[in-house]
DNA sequence: GGAACCCCTGACAACGATGTCAACGACAAT
DNA sequence: ATTGTCGTTGACATCGTTGTCAGGGGTTCC
């Protein structure tokens, strides 16, 4: 027993510090520091006596204090801003982040922004303050250009999933526009004439490309937009629900309904299976998801690849934190993929 | 214009210091610090001075600088350690930790431990060196009792979703021994008399716990533990649906199925759908999932709350952390609730 | 023998902020 | 006029670490 007194364990233990290590090794704080750093120029019977003093005290070095001193200035920690983590579209991105991050030796702060654009500017600001070398980020602002500022003062920033607006800044994502045409052309080449588009809120840049997309289709075989009724401002499963219910009620109710990502496609399949109409309306989903395959029918998606998206944006984040220039902004596109599983191949009824 | 080499925009901006913002407002440093702070006895006609230097400067305090010389030595960061975000319930559950703590004007580093020993004892070290304030674990490692020491130190901790091994903490979760034991029970009533527990690696606290509740239920009518297989270390659907199909191949098959969690459910279900025999056989889920109720039959589940254990977890966490004391630790028992949806009502074929 | 070099080492300043403290001026009470 | 109090302010030490630099001691090469 070292101390009858350090039995009461009320006080709390101090951490160790450099000074501490160096003073139990008889070396002086810069030795320590050496050590630490794997630099060369030590004894090895020094380094060892050193190494001996950092374990009995289980010394770490404080992060915080090294990098208010080193000079690189980095603080290997990056920022990851994402919709929502209860989408299983986003918590994929943000694994596949998560991992080139921890490989490279990155602490990821995350943060979810609720499709907020307020919290966006929070959250980043939070992030300048803390001084993270990078920042992932999923768009929800009506511009980013504030992010100038900080970009010149060496920030990198990537976008995932959407494309920033009113600055041009490197972007990972799907070319939702391309891919909204190809669903509502299967729709169309099956016949449909009236189609819906269910959609979220129309400030998302995806919003607006899935937009894109299904007027481009359906302007080219020249049909009226009157029948193909845009409904927008959809942000999660129970709204769309309600919508596709509206829809399916009114005088005139499309055959086939084109989901503009995964919980609108949720509401509207809960929704046509509880009234009974899932054999009869031709369902796309945007995104897939666990048990597409097992509904009946199953659900015909266009599917993301979220994983390759997340490793795409990290990858480029991490090239422009480790060499940082006057590189130009690109955007990656990263391919879809249109999987049939029956729902998006009813055909419409025959008038 | 201010000067024309500004054009080349190829030097990178310094971010301002408190020293650039005392001396443009004329001041010393501490009266910035001051006015930072929201501190008193500054003249208000200096504090205004200060405020428009600082918007001129956009200076943001360097929440690392601040830190070290702090006297409460809070960082205001706490590390949140999830066995896999794309778990929806642990997603569910991630996502009200951070809110709690962004409510709380924390920021949260957020880890994913793939179910890996190891990288949980990576990630407390790396969170360690970054002096968070506090930690929520899901832990997984065999014993936690390497924690005890930075407990000493001041560091929070709360077992979320699992109870600590080799230590007593703070933890937050549902009584999975007693809802495996109601899950089973539940069969038994139905006639069921061949029953298999479908079950994750068994070094996970869940996984013992619903093993020893299963097997609660079965004793308690006295059966044959032989005709109730356990088949434990199914870490994702893929295993799970293979472990389903030898089940179901085999000489005495069971009638009905008890799946350990989420994605153990996936697998198990998927595969009696292939196998045409979703309506044969029983299929009791742990922890309630998107669309359960729309697959046929629907699936019964034993639902989690996972919101209301993460927002427990994070008010237990930030108690210790503002009133750091001799607390004992306690477990926080979380309802869950039986949802029945037809999979865990099919009674056993007639022999 | 001396210059030149290399290895090893620690004293000290610095990073960007806050804590401590003493000094200053204005004002009230004696 | 003197003293005491209070609001305001900034110089300086400090937090825990790394960058700079100079010095001591040994070896090698003229």
């Amino acid at each position: 027993m070292t101390s009858l007194s350090s039995g009461s364990a009320d006080a709390e233990a101090r951490r160790a510090t450099i000074r501490d290590v160096a003073q139990l090794a008889g070396v002086g704080i810069k030795t320590v520091s050496r050590v630490a750093n794997d630099e060369p120029n030590v004894a090895p019977a020094t380094a060892e006596r050193v190494r001996k003093a950092m374990a009995q005290l289980r010394w770490e070095p404080d992060l915080g204090a090294r990098n208010l001193r080193r000079s690189d200035g980095r603080t290997h920690t990056i920022g990851l801003l994402v919709g929502s983590v209860t989408n299983p579209f986003a918590a994929q991105v943000s694994r596949a982040i998560e991992d080139v991050a921890v490989r490279r030796g990155s602490a990821v702060f995350t943060s979810t922004l609720e499709e907020d654009p307020d919290r966006e500017l929070a959250s980043i600001a939070a992030l300048m303050r803390r001084r993270v070398d990078g920042i992932a980020l999923m768009p929800i602002a009506p511009s980013q250009a504030y992010l100038q500022e900080e970009i010149d003062r060496g920030l990198a920033v990537v976008c995932v999933d959407r494309e920033p607006r009113g600055i041009a800044l490197d972007a990972v994502r799907s070319d939702s526009r391309t891919a909204a045409t190809i669903a509502t052309r299967h729709l169309l080449r099956r016949g449909h004439r009236r189609i819906a588009l269910l959609l979220d809120r129309e400030d998302l840049w995806t919003a607006q490309q899935r937009r894109l997309g299904f007027l481009d289709a359906i302007r080219a075989v020249g049909l009226d937009t009157a029948d193909c009724p845009i409904v927008p401002g959809l942000r999660d499963a129970e709204s769309s629900g309600m919508a596709a219910a509206r829809l399916m009620k009114s005088a005139t109710p499309p055959t086939a309904l084109f989901c503009g990502k995964n919980l609108i496609t949720f509401g509207a399949v809960r929704t046509l299976q509880r009234l009974g109409l899932q054999h009869q309306i031709a369902v796309v989903g945007f995104d897939d998801f666990e048990f597409a395959d097992l509904l009946d029918p199953g659900v015909t998606v266009i599917a993301q690849r979220p994983s390759q998206i997340g490793r795409l944006a990290a990858d480029r984040l991490f090239a422009r934190i480790e060499r940082p220039g006057l590189w130009v902004p690109e955007v990656i596109d990263v391919p879809t993929d249109l999987i049939e599983r029956g729902s998006g191949e009813i055909p419409p009824p025959i008038e």
